[in-house]
DNA sequence: GACGGATGTGTGAACGTGCACACGCGGGCA
DNA sequence: TGCCCGCGTGTGCACGTTCACACATCCGTC
């Protein structure tokens, strides 16, 4: 920066003030963007975060295991989308994998050292040691899905999983399909719940609990496991919402096993429209999860509590269209 | 840093040399380390990177639109193993996909502005202009895959496509299959143009070039048009060597809609060992890409030459075990 | 004509480290 | 005894910025 004020003849502050807006003459502004780009002048991000007490980074926190993280269909979106936004903002974005009881203790160093500005929280579960260490920093954080009860203070972004359950089972149920069941998937989590109110919601008096097979996780063998339960305690089904795309996939096969045809014998929709619908034969009708998007948002909301003259970020919640193909 | 210090009533200097090595008795630094967890000093990153110049940051490059990125079965799990080992160094990895010519711009920016201290490249070609800009900058940098012919300088970490290739198409042949053929995927790839090479050198004699079908991408619907072609120039194709997973998914949906049945009438193998192949079904017979530890590999190559005092590093090639399922 | 506000510029003091250098002390050796 | 060397410690400067403050000029107003 001595370097650019010497070529153009100005002092340091002025140069500084060009970069960093100020009172500026029009001729001084000329001059001194002339000598940045003679000598080719980048500024140095060390020195800037040091004064101004910044890191100009966000951290990108996955509370899950390496295991999990590759299998889940909507992360990788929603990492691109946030770091699309970020990377535009001039701020790095820092992966930080919690796995480990050791991974916990030194993210917690990480996230109290000043190294990151801010958080992206994702697959939060209530009382995690993270989430009460950001909310005691008072680290500007976003959630992405509902976040655990405690920390109301701090936003999220997510989907209406009630709804968008609801939505797809009454489209299920106007193809005429009579005896619907369920393959409830996480119901430990709010949206493995909540899809399972959406889904009670849209069936009304015609909710049979008989009809709802529980499986632990959104994975291809839960469904393989509910689908065969819910083949055994009623054989006339004709109807099935599967709590996730890989559940429907695993759901699908043992229909094939079973010698039942989709969508002639069963219909079946799905949720995530993750890589699974379009690889299942036929293709799934499903809920469109907008994982970009909730990744840009994600990422939008941390920026704006960045700038602190805006006031705090309300949650959001984006849109969910169907997407039907041909299962159903 | 003054603070522990004083509270250990020791010169600054000396704190320093506690936490980077160097002369310093046994009781000055029991009591700096005690007055370190008292006050609960975490170093100030931005001041030491001002004053070492580094950042310790690590570019993690992806030369590869947003949309196929998601698509890379191995991606995902290159970037974690690469994380992992970056972050246990204490050193940052920052994601950079350039995807269009502004990304090339802004990235380039980057990358001279000292922002990282070296870079893991994923997905190059030859000729593009970010690999000539790392090689002119020197910058410490390490090619996932063969890098372009041009900047031999730079090592990389891969898995040897051709010799893969010929084991598991042996192993085909070893199975009793008459007629093997090959879709063959990505030829302007060298891992694309190598895994050709090796089914040709294993069936020697027998090879046969009207079996080999040329498709232009290693996904799904290269499967299907790859397989379509092979059974109508050949319909007693017993065999069939898919360039990758996704390949060998599509190429068993159109082997199903013939009427042939996997593994009694053809046998069919691909490469990845990605998500797909556990998803066909049967299951896939595939050689075994150890995506994570390429991307382990990658990270520690770029970190040995952040250590001025090792020899540059040798290029890594990985063993690919062969995953022998159900398919063939 | 004095004064105050708007506009524009220069200067010095941080920010929190690492590192070079100076210095002190004790022991081995010629 | 004088000297050198290994060990251990303190001090000042530099790293490249931002920011607050001081100052300078011009214009309009009481």
């Amino acid at each position: 920066m001595h370097d650019v004020a010497a070529a153009a003849g100005i002092s340091r502050g002025t140069v500084s003030r060009v970069l960093n807006g100020g009172y500026v003459s029009a001729e001084a502004r000329a001059a001194i963007e002339a000598a940045i780009a003679e000598v080719g002048y980048v500024p140095n991000t060390a020195a800037r975060n040091l004064v101004r007490r910044r890191s100009q980074a966000v951290g990108f926190l996955a509370l899950e295991p390496h295991s999990l993280l590759l299998e889940d269909p909507n992360i990788g979106a929603i990492m691109l989308g946030a770091n699309e936004v970020l990377s535009v903002a001039d701020h790095q974005m820092v992966n930080l994998v919690v796995d480990s009881a050791r991974d916990t203790e030194r993210v917690t160093r990480y996230l109290s050292g000043g190294f990151v500005d801010g958080a992206i929280i994702v697959s939060a579960r209530t009382h995690d040691p993270i989430t009460r260490v950001i909310a005691e920093l008072k680290l500007p954080a976003t959630f992405v899905g509902h976040p655990p009860d405690l920390h109301r203070s701090i936003p999220f972004v997510g989907i209406d999983n009630a709804g968008s359950a609801r939505a797809i089972t009454e489209r299920l149920a106007a193809t005429g399909r009579r005896h619907i069941g369920m393959i409830a998937a996480a119901l430990d989590r709010d949206s493995g719940a909540d899809r399972l109110t959406g889904f009670r919601a849209a069936l009304g008096e015609r909710f049979d609990p008989r009809l709802v097979a529980e499986v632990p996780l959104y994975d291809y063998a839960s469904g393989v496991n509910g689908m065969r339960e819910l083949l055994e305690s009623e054989p006339g089904i004709d109807g099935v919402f599967a709590a996730s795309d890989a559940v429907a996939a695993g759901a699908m096969e043992v229909l094939r096993d079973a010698g039942r045809g989709v969508p002639s014998d069963v219909g079946i929709v799905g949720f995530d429209d993750s890589s699974w619908a379009t690889r299942t034969q036929p293709p799934l009708s499903t809920v469109h999860q907008p994982a970009r998007e909730i990744g840009r948002n994600a990422a939008e909301l941390v920026l704006r509590q960045l700038r602190d003259d805006e006031p705090a970020p309300a949650n959001v919640l984006l849109p969910t269209p169907i997407v039907w193909r041909a299962s159903a």
